[in-house]
DNA sequence: TCAAAGTTCGAACAAGCGTTCGAACCCGAT
DNA sequence: ATCGGGTTCGAACGCTTGTTCGAACTTTGA
């Protein structure tokens, strides 16, 4: 089923971009439905409901933030570069589907339950994916700090919803490298010289 | 009048723990009268209505931000220590003020017209302050860079209230020296060593 | 051409929301 | 005792919400 497939992925993304603007508490059904040109009633052939919408939207972009974080990162050996990858691997994707990230980046307690728990796990990869690239970039450094210093870089990155605007003065690629820059700068290189570990 | 200034203090207090709690559109007006201990209707006494209330616990707690950040600023000179100290403050008022720290970061963009625009002018003031701090520890740096740079440290620290356990491992102190190094180490010192500016 | 399956939607429902109103209460001053 | 202002609250109102239902429309295959 093709146009099926098809309208789903459009309503999806339509609602995506409605949560982004308003929230997902404050958009409602009759918000989604103007937005994805489908009548109130006729989402719910595609859809059980409004939390399915949200659950569908963060499950996809979650997934896909995964798998390309796995494969950018192995495009490297040394780990400093592979932690470079996955920041310039972050931010760029961030940059490029705004909506979806910041969906994900704000609403990830408006989910509940298993739909909640599904999201929970992936988030649960991707975060032993970062905590591995820094134990391997700073092996000496105590655990308690490795592990903040990740939430710390997840901060910085997903914090873009907040002020980021792709028509502004710098581009994403210029704002994963400061970023990359900041974090390895500070957490993985100075380490010795700055406050020897 | 003092019962009343202190039931007012009660009711912002018990409110901030709820919208941090529940979000602020989950929560409903009969969630805090039951958290406040008043009746649902004896709450519009002290208060205009449920935006009033969010209004007033950002309004109040960023103006003690804002006052508390000027002051530990003043305590050197030295442009890193400086920057050193604001992080400082933030990061541990942060943690001490966790509820209301979260209805700010997370909730910036649920009040509306006047209101919001209020609470934009303290903001405004804020990072404006931060951006000082950091064109006087990076005078070289590309405007844009250090604005960027100046969300992304937001952002490590704002981040703080997706994550952060007060009874966990890490505490405050530790956690503010952990990003400030990050910080510091990869923005402000590192220059000259890892990317020539 | 016809019937079945897939798809759309107007209309309505029950529940929950923020807010209001007026009566009741409390309490010091008369 | 009584007054009057400050304070509390039960009850209700009007509105919006997510969801449902069944009828209608469209497409498909024989």
């Amino acid at each position: 089923m093709r146009p099926y497939d098809e309208r789903l992925e459009h309503l999806l993304a339509r609602a995506a971009k409605v949560f982004a603007e308003k929230g997902y508490h404050s958009t409602t059904m009759r918000d989604l439905a103007a937005a994805s040109g489908m009548s109130l009633a006729g989402m719910y052939y595609y859809v059980r409901g409004k939390a399915e919408l949200l659950a569908l939207v963060q499950e996809r972009c979650f997934t896909r933030v995964l798998a390309g974080a796995e494969q950018a990162v192995a495009g490297a050996t040394e780990p400093v570069e592979r932690l470079q990858l996955f920041i310039r691997h972050h931010v760029t994707f961030f940059a490029a589907n705004l909506a979806e990230m910041k969906v994900l980046s704000h609403e990830a307690s408006s989910l509940t339950g298993e739909r909640q728990r599904k999201v929970n796990v992936i988030k649960r990869r991707y975060v032993d994916l970062l905590e591995s690239l820094l134990k391997d970039v700073a092996p000496d450094e105590p655990q308690v700090d490795r592990s903040a210093a990740a939430y710390a870089l997840f901060g910085m990155m997903n914090w873009i919803y907040n002020w980021y605007d792709p028509a502004g003065e710098i581009d994403p690629d210029r704002l994963a490298g400061l970023i990359a820059r900041i974090f390895v700068g500070g957490f993985a290189e100075a380490r010795s010289t700055v406050q020897g570990g």
